[in-house]
DNA sequence: GCCAACGTTGGC
DNA sequence: GCCAACGTTGGC
């Protein structure tokens, strides 16, 4: 099983708009690289839901992919701002899993606390610059992460 | 709102 | 295939 992160600013789709739908297509993510990871997802993978935008940032809930990557329909809708011209029925750009609402964190983990965080070293998030919206995590940091979340802020 | 760090586009 | 110009992301 893999795990994985993935950003959303949640004036656009928060964790409680997760919560509420239980099960939503994580569309609209036009980067090849974070599409790649979309594709490498497989039922089971539990995902952090990520904050960005947000005041403070940070990691915030736990999500599971509970169907693979399929076509993302935005990116046939005209009226979509997502719509990609390029993207054709026969040979989709863009793709986009399923995703289960799994719970909230005790708390959120701001992203200070990461980057002050020794057990979470190499974290591709807290690279330099790092904006990538679907980034994969080893499982040792998606349970530091969580170990975090158990215990009160300092 | 600023701006650094990327990614993408397109002329050559 | 290079690279300048432009667009986007996202922390601050």
């Amino acid at each position: 099983m893999a795990t994985w992160l993935v950003k959303t600013e949640p004036d656009v789709y928060s964790i409680d708009d997760l919560a509420r739908d239980k099960v939503t297509d994580w569309t609209c993510v036009r980067n090849y690289q974070a599409r790649n990871s979309l594709k490498a997802m497989a039922v089971g993978d539990e995902v952090l839901i990520y904050h960005s935008n947000a005041e403070p940032p940070g990691v915030v809930g736990v999500a599971k992919v509970c169907k693979e990557a399929a076509p993302d329909p935005t990116q046939f809708d005209k009226k979509s701002e997502y719509f990609d011209a390029k993207a054709t029925q026969d040979a989709p750009r863009w793709f986009c899993p399923d995703l289960k609402f799994v719970r909230k964190l005790p708390r959120m983990i701001p992203l200070d606390e990461m980057k002050g965080c020794k057990a979470l070293d190499g974290l591709a998030l807290l690279q330099r610059g790092s904006r990538l919206s679907v980034i994969p995590v080893s499982e040792k940091h998606f349970n530091a992460i969580v170990e975090l979340a158990s215990k009160a802020a300092r």
